[in-house]
RNA sequence: GGAGGAUUAGCCUAAUGGUAAGGCAGCGGUCUUGAAAACCGCCGGGCGCAAGCCCAUGCAGGUUCGAGCCCUGUGUCCUCCGCCA
């Protein structure tokens, strides 16, 4: 969410992020409630401050044993016309309200312009790309091959888009997650949570997946809770309402979850294998920062993330999300994506986001700075570090043999004991 | 699922229907070689240059000149019963 104020100052660069991020939000409408509103906040205020001190003299006059039935009489009136605005002004919040929700965040000035995906722009490149003497295959034929995924069976027990692992592939996947979580906490400092997977509606407003995303969550209308898209949002959502010390910050987290997405409308893309998927598993970054000192925490975030990449061995590259591609929420973003060479195309298997004050608004999230000064709102962060379902597209891939195996990332081996390759 | 209880600021705790008191923690200062103690100030939010005004007792309504307090609905947490890995 925006601050109001900001709105009301710079509508011209508001409304500017709304047509890039191709979005609907009417500006002008919401000003010109701001205005009725404020205007009747005006009036009221007098109202009120003539009510309290009417009422003042009331209990005075009562404390004294006089009779004060006439000024009780006059000020009735009052009563009336005070409930009346706020009866007026009731609608006008409501709508405010509705508006602000769906604004979504103004891009950084270091974002690059453009007008879709075409137009992000690549700001590094790691690894070479393997070279292969035979002609190297995708994902799917591998693991079909090797029996680690079970696609039919995960749509005969819930639907397409539920992958089934097996064997060494569900190992792998759980190796992968404890390496991720290992690596974070031990060598980038981040504090391990293990968060609910469920969460309510505040909680998912609170991130910014309400009210826009409602269709891209499932969600259990028997208890009001959403099955969550990432661990970002119980994540975040844990210091909700809450004051950090100045001191206290960075906060960093990392958290390992199953993430559940309904991907509404993207019906017959990247339908192969496990390119996307409704259900897959993730190790989310999240960071509380201090404002000024936000945009370098995110360097520092992508470069944990980047870490497992080279770890791993996996040629990458990252984006920086133009202004058109960012998310609702993200003042800035870079995406990792890493080369699969049977699929022979760029995956996605990072975003790394600053949020700025856009979340930690929703959330109420402050701090105190050095000295007792006034509390601000932190800036809040996240990134992927990493989701499991496209580095395992990337590791067969990559780490493939002529005869179909798959030779184990030394850094896993020890996650899968000491095996060296999966037949 | 049923029955009780709780809900006030970072934490703890007050307030015969009369306009949120106090303590702790924290921050700033005085004093000190340094620290502690002691003392002084600040310590929910918004608007305003300021004086000040408005809002704020989980949330939403209602009654009232006036609601932390009374009424209705609801959220959350706790305890007990039932069921259960």
């Amino acid at each position: 969410m925006l601050d109001l104020k900001f709105i009301r100052e710079n509508p011209d660069i508001v409304k500017a992020a709304i047509a890039k991020k191709k979005d609907f939000s009417d500006i002008d409408r919401l000003l010109s409630l701001d205005e009725k509103r404020r205007a009747i906040i005006a009036e009221v205020e007098v109202l009120k401050n003539e009510r309290n001190m009417a009422s003042e003299q009331v209990a005075k006059l009562k404390r004294e044993k006089q009779d004060a039935s006439e000024l009780i009489e006059k000020t009735r009136t009052t009563g009336e016309k005070i409930k009346a605005l706020d009866d007026n002004m009731r609608p006008l919040d409501e709508e405010i309200n509705e508006l602000m929700a769906k604004i979504p965040n103004v891009p950084h000035a270091s974002v690059p312009h453009g007008n879709s995906a075409e137009d992000n722009v690549v700001v590094a490149e790691w690894g070479e790309e393997r070279s292969f003497d035979f002609t190297p295959k995708d994902h799917l034929q591998l693991a079909t091959a090797l029996d680690i995924f079970d696609f039919p069976r995960g749509a005969k027990i819930s639907g397409s888009g539920f992958p089934v692992l097996k064997g060494n592939g569900a190992q792998l996947d759980r190796a992968l997650i404890n390496f991720f979580l290992d690596s974070h906490t031990v060598k980038n400092g981040y504090r391990e949570v293990f968060p609910p997977f469920l969460v309510n509606s505040t909680t998912a407003f609170g991130t910014g997946q309400l009210p826009k995303s409602k269709d891209q969550m499932y969600y259990m209308p028997e208890d009001d809770l959403y099955a969550i898209p990432t661990a970002e949002v119980p994540v975040t959502n844990l210091h909700r309402d809450e004051t950090f010390a100045a001191s206290d910050l960075p906060v960093k987290y990392c958290a390992y979850s199953a993430c559940f997405r309904r991907e509404a409308g993207t019906y017959g893309k990247d339908t192969k294998g496990f390119l996307r998927v409704h259900q897959f598993n993730k190790v989310e970054l999240v960071k509380f920062a201090d404002p000024d000192k936000s945009y370098e925490e995110l360097e520092t975030l992508r470069a944990d993330a980047e870490g497992i990449l080279k770890a791993l061995g996996l040629k990458y590259r990252v984006l920086s999300l133009c202004d058109a591609d960012l998310s609702f929420s993200a003042a800035k973003c870079y995406d990792l994506e890493i080369w699969a060479p049977g699929e022979k195309r760029w995956l996605e298997v990072s975003s790394c986001s600053n949020f700025e004050e856009f979340q930690s608004r929703r959330m109420n999230i402050r701090y105190r700075p050095e000295g007792g000064a006034k509390q601000r709102l932190v800036h809040t962060l996240n990134g992927s570090g990493l989701a499991t379902a496209r580095i395992l597209v990337g590791i067969l891939e990559t780490y493939q043999n002529a005869d179909g195996s798959i030779t184990i990332p030394e850094v896993l081996r020890p996650y899968m004991q000491g095996k060296t390759e999966i037949r």
